[in-house]
RNA sequence: GCGCGCUUAGCUCAGCGGUAGAGCAUCAGUAUCACACACUGGGGGUCGCAGGUUCAAAUCCUGCAGCGCGCACCA
């Protein structure tokens, strides 16, 4: 490091390394490696997407994890990659290619061609924030860099589809979804955000009719709505049963206004009686509730607003290609005109918007795939709700055991598989309160709707095909549920064990098997059958099988099955999932058609077996996937109520890879999440069992925000469950959100949201990182201000600064301390050097990284350059034995036992101490502050002595710093009496200055101190003494009068005093003791009152009792000889 | 409605049972030979409010208020 510039210039110096470690491979993974392992994916950014302080605050926590790691000596994979994000991502290119005019809609371009222009606009914009991680200093493995698009991912997910649909967790059906009419497509719950809205309850009047459909003069029904459009679509108005004022209308009619139309007033026990008038209007398309109700109650299903937020022919002329909003105001102009408006009332509530597209979500009726998560257990086990051994530690009385199970089930389980999956070990939440969170959400789960109408993302696996083709075998098959099957069990463990005791009690049980996929089969008897069956009045029952966590029975007529063809339950139970949960009980005919390489195709049809006792036969599962679905009753044509289940007519193929001629694949994508979850293990080359997989999975580390927790952290772990066996990570740390010095979210409008990269370009990526952490406490939000970046920069330049200082002594790095030349302040340094690693320690621990930060900059700055570099000033400027402090006669042998030496050996021993603490700083600071520490480590000549890989090449793999032990401690000489002494010693030099200052002498002007010591100090210590207060000299007297323009002050190493010599401003010197003296007394009678306390003395530790009685001494010292300069300054 | 978090100096936060701390800002002084991206010194807080436990409470408990977040939701 020669010609070492004033101020530390970032830039050059972070390309220059950045670009060493990429060609140098420090930044690859081994998986051959011998070392532990730790192992980190990076929550993949939008390929599209650009650096933001979300990004900086993120990647800047695991790139300060990976290095740490390295520097333990760890095997350290950073595992980065892209996400395609299908909504963001289509969205932006629909807009730009619609603003360079090359469509209008991308129907005009058909998919294809479509997407040509986005994989072309990832080409061009995707390597942009992997450019920008790189700019920041991140020292991810880029030779393992994913995108979620990648063929090899894609067969990952397709794959996954396949699987899950094969365990019958995937299904399609058509219900009401979250539609989002801007995107033009269906949302997961996840997706939709509540927003608090201003809006009205319009009251609404409709006519009622007689029994020969006239209207009754003057008679109406009032309905409240916040959503008048939807009325266009109503279907009835629904009251409560119980509801006295409206029983005797349930039965008879109203007139729709607008639509001219009766509709039926219905009661049901939706309704509360208590809320507005009493009547709810039923707009069975528009309403998740109302939907229900419509099901219920066999209501038609009218649709008024199409999938574009735009009214349908449906809504009549009038209203009929109107967008939404528009028909509001025009239905509520019209009923007013109609004087069928009886009043509007303003009205606040929660109306649910597109996290995407900002719009209001339209709950709309669809067919779409849905996956009933698997592994929720398990993900729900793992994760510690408490700091200590938590829920289940996989080896105690774990939930998800066998041995909860039945004998007999767990007596037919094959061998080495005795048991259900155990968690082999335990997750933790930092900050631990997300546990909580996670864990509500996991309980109250329901299915998730995967299928997007996007172009853009992974398109469903699933190929359909018209009938006609050969049909090998067919079977005629009715499925019923098994209807006093008890069911009030949350989990499938606990589904599986009433099922079984159900059937057991009973009699019913043929015969349980193991399903590798599902868990259990169980075959029912014949006589469990019959009993199922009576209530359908179907007889010729020949065998069944329940599947216990749909809780519901599958049972084959007409042809007899002398083996269980786990294949065809399995597809029945699916099918019959995908009709259950329309509430319908249903007879299904399954069409099965084998092909000539085996495959086989199951399509049905599927109609509404009549109920013998007329009751309704749904009934709802108590574990989550049909839980809210209603159940009907008998005599409705399937068909008429659900159109097209499962696309009428057509086969179904669902496998990875596209099928022979004549099949045409689903149009819809998967959810972008669907591939996000798999992230852990299908970068590390999954479903092959890879060197990497083997090597780092589960990771280590996730460093994500919350506001993805159920998005991707607990899908993650469903996953990592399911497909791996084991959690994927071990760790998750939730970063705050990053937010403006006023509180606010960053957000592209406000231009509240500073670039990044403007920012390392100004001040260096080093001063961000460390600026931002700074700021950044575990969990909290974090309010940026760009001042914390100056905090950084200033930081940098002071690290650089001191070690210029250290170049600027000259001769080699002292590797040797000898500890018999220690002075009091090096072994004070080393001390402080030894508890700041401790501490710095301790919060990687504990990931409080601004903890780290916070003892990194107090004892880099205020400890060892205010404090050390300054004192070492003394031996390192040479005089101090040729020149020393004016002594009044105390002789000085050495207090701190220095041994006699040459200035030069002091002089080099003091070095040896500087590089020692530089060369251990570096490390400590290396995790945060990469590029300026390798260009220093480098630059100090620290590579020397060390071992290749140790720290011989870079700092990288420099072995992290330990603390002394009690043995180091003992050969240096570091004890408390020295820390103590030298405290004493930097508590007189404060004093001291402050003297100064109070005599309101300037910093620059050398002043005259006098000393009168308590203790014996050595010499060096006088020059230190002399240097920091900037004295002209230090008199040592043991007999100093004082006087009377002498400001003083007293410290535990004696009386200091600052002879003005008449100069002083007796009147401020005054004023200046009295204010003290005041203080003193306070602080006297403040302890004095505990000391008085009988039941202090009695009660506090004797230690507390000490402390105070030493404190109480001092403060009397320090008020007698404040009292006596006073009297000295008035006599 | 349920749950979670926060409330300490002008600002951002640390402290979580025994003398109220840091950084920034502010005021005063300083071009001294590592650093003015610096140095020196000062001022500034009844630790949201009210109870309780304790010899002792910013710190533990209870209640209340304000702010923020998450979940649920009746038109």
């Amino acid at each position: 490091m020669s010609e070492i510039p004033k101020a530390y210039e970032p830039q050059a110096v972070e390309d220059k390394w950045y670009a060493f470690w990429e060609k140098e491979g420090c930044f690859t993974a081994n998986p051959a490696s011998p070392k532990s392992t730790y192992a980190i994916v990076i929550p993949p950014p939008n390929v599209t997407g650009m650096l933001h302080m979300g990004h900086v605050l993120n990647n800047t926590i695991q790139d300060i994890l990976a290095r740490k790691a390295r520097m333990d000596g760890k095997e350290v994979l950073w595992l980065p990659g892209t996400d395609h994000a299908g909504i963001a991502t289509q969205a932006v290119v629909e807009k730009t290619l619609r603003k360079e005019g090359k469509m209008r809609h991308r129907d005009d371009l058909g998919r294809e061609k479509f997407l040509e222009h986005v994989w072309a606009w990832k080409e061009k914009h995707g390597g942009i924030i992997i450019q920008q991680l790189k700019k920041l200093g991140c020292s991810c493995d880029w030779s393992r860099l994913r995108f979620t698009m990648d063929p090899e991912y894609s067969r990952c997910v397709q794959r996954v589809f396949v699987e899950l649909y094969k365990k019958g967790l995937i299904y399609r059906g058509k219900r009401m979804v979250n539609w989002d009419p801007a995107a033009r497509t269906a949302l997961s719950d996840e997706e939709v955000e509540m927003v608090e809205t201003k809006g009205h309850l319009w009251h609404l009047k409709y006519p009622r009719l007689d029994a020969a459909g006239q209207p009754i003069p003057d008679q109406f029904v009032v309905v409240a709505t916040t959503r008048p459009e939807t009325m266009l679509g109503d279907e009835a108005v629904a009251v409560n049963p119980k509801d006295e004022r409206y029983t005797k209308l349930v039965g008879t009619k109203v007139r729709l206004p607008l639509q001219d139309k009766p509709i039926p007033i219905i009661a049901d026990e939706f309704v509360d009686p208590q809320f507005g008038t009493g009547c709810v209007k039923v707009t069975p398309a528009h309403d998740p509730n109302d939907y229900a109700m419509g099901t219920r109650h066999q209501l038609p299903f009218t649709v008024v607003i199409g999938p574009d937020g735009k009214m349908t022919p449906e809504a009549g002329d009038r209203f009929a290609g109107l967008d939404r909003t528009e028909a509001r105001k025009a239905v509520v102009e019209h009923l007013e005109k109609l004087g069928l408006l009886l009043k509007v009332e303003d009205y606040v509530h929660n109306v649910g918007h597109s996290q995407r597209s900002g719009v209001p979500i339209e709950p709309r009726l669809s067919e779409q795939w849905f996956l009933r998560y698997p592994a929720v257990a398990q993900a729900r086990a793992c994760v510690l709700q408490d700091g200590g051994t938590g829920l289940s530690s996989g080896t105690g009385d774990s939930p998800v055991k066998a041995g909860n199970l039945p004998s007999e089930l767990a007596d037919k389980l094959p061998a080495g598989t005795g048991q259900w999956p155990v968690p082999p070990s335990n997750m933790r939440f930092h900050p631990q309160r997300w546990a909580k969170v996670y864990d509500h959400w996991l309980t109250n789960i329901q299915d998730w709707c995967i299928s997007r109408q996007l172009w853009w993302g992974h398109r469903i696996p699933v190929w359909y095909n018209q009938p006609g083709l050969a049909l090998l075998n067919q079977k005629n098959v009715v499925v019923v549920e098994l209807d006093e099957a008890p069911i009030p069990h949350t989990t499938v463990r606990e589904a599986r064990e009433a099922a079984w005791e159900f059937l057991e009690a009973r009699g019913w049980l043929n015969k349980a098997f193991r399903n590798l996929d599902t868990g259990y089969d169980f075959l029912v008897t014949q006589s469990g059958l019959k009993h199922a069956f009576s209530h359908a009045g179907v007889e010729n029952v020949i065998a069944a099988t329940v599947l216990p966590d749909l809780i519901r029975t599958a049972i084959f007529v007409g042809e007899t099955w002398h083996e269980p063809r786990i294949p065809e339950i399995k597809r029945v139970l699916q099918l019959f999932a995908a009709l259950r949960f329309e509430g319908a009980l249903v007879a299904v005919k399954i069409t099965v058609k084998e092909y000539q390489d085996g495959s086989r195709v199951y399509d049905h049809e599927a109609e509404k077996i009549k109920a013998s006792d007329g009751q309704s036969l749904g009934r709802r599962s108590a574990d989550g996937v049909l839980r809210d679905q209603p159940t009907s009753d008998a005599g409705v044509p399937l068909r008429q109520l659900i159109p097209d289940v499962n696309r009428e007519g057509a086969f179904t193929r669902v496998q990875e890879n596209q099928p022979g001629k004549g099949w045409e694949q689903d149009p819809d994508v998967l959810d972008t999440w669907f591939s996000s979850w798999l992230w852990p293990f299908a970068t590390m080359g999954w479903p092959e069992h890879t060197d990497t997989l083997k090597k780092f999975y589960p990771t280590t580390d996730l460093v994500t925000g919350p506001d993805i927790i159920f998005f991707w952290v607990a899908r993650m772990i469903m996953a990592g469950y399911e497909f791996m066996g084991d959690l994927p990570f071990r760790n998750v740390y939730f970063t705050g959100i990053i937010r403006d010095k006023q509180g606010r979210k960053m957000s592209k409008s406000l231009g509240n949201s500073p670039d990044p990269l403007e920012l390392i370009a100004k001040y260096g990526a080093d001063a961000l990182r460390f600026g931002t952490m700074r700021s950044a406490p575990l969990g909290q939000d974090v309010l940026f201000d760009e001042k914390d970046v100056e905090l950084g920069r200033n930081f940098c330049n002071k690290l650089w600064n001191a070690c210029r200082f250290r170049q600027m002594q000259g001769g080699e790095v002292q590797a040797e301390i000898v500890p018999a030349l220690l002075t009091s302040d090096d072994k004070w340094i080393l001390l402080k050097l030894s508890q700041a690693i401790e501490e710095i320690t301790a919060a990687f621990a504990d990931y409080k990284f601004n903890e780290a930060t916070a003892t990194l900059y107090r004892f880099f700055w205020s400890e060892y350059c205010d404090w050390y570099v300054e004192a070492s000033k003394a031996i390192l400027s040479g005089n101090s034995q040729s020149e020393p402090a004016q002594s009044g006669g105390v002789d000085h042998p050495q207090p701190d036992g220095l041994a006699p030496a040459t200035p030069e050996a002091r002089k080099a021993n003091t070095l040896a101490v500087i590089d020692f603490v530089l060369s251990h700083t570096l490390r400590l600071f290396h995790p945060f502050l990469p590029h300026i520490t390798e260009e220093l480590w480098h630059g100090m000549g620290y590579t020397d002595d060390m071992p290749e890989d140790q720290g011989g090449k870079t700092i990288l793999f420099a072995p992290w710093p330990k603390p002394f032990d009690a043995d180091e401690k003992a050969h240096y000489g570091l004890d408390d009496a020295t820390l103590t002494f030298v405290n004493a010693k930097y508590d007189l030099i404060s004093q001291g200055r402050n003297l100064r200052r109070a005599g309101n002498l300037p910093g620059n002007k050398k002043v005259r101190y006098a000393l009168k010591p308590t203790v014996e100090l050595s010499p060096l210590d006088l020059e230190v003494i002399k240097l920091l207060l900037h004295a002209e000299t230090l008199e040592v007297n043991a007999a100093f009068p004082g006087g009377k323009g002498t400001p003083t002050c007293r410290t535990a190493l004696g009386d200091l005093f600052l002879p003005l010599e008449g100069l002083v401003d007796v009147a401020a010197e005054t004023a200046r003791l009295s204010k003290e003296l005041e203080k003193i007394e306070a602080e006297i009678a403040k302890v004095e009152t505990k000391l008085n306390n009988p039941n202090f003395n009695q009660k506090a530790p004797a230690k507390v009792l000490a402390e105070h009685q030493q404190r109480l001494a001092e403060w009397q010292s320090k008020r007698d000889h404040a009292r006596n300069a006073l009297a000295l300054l008035q006599g």
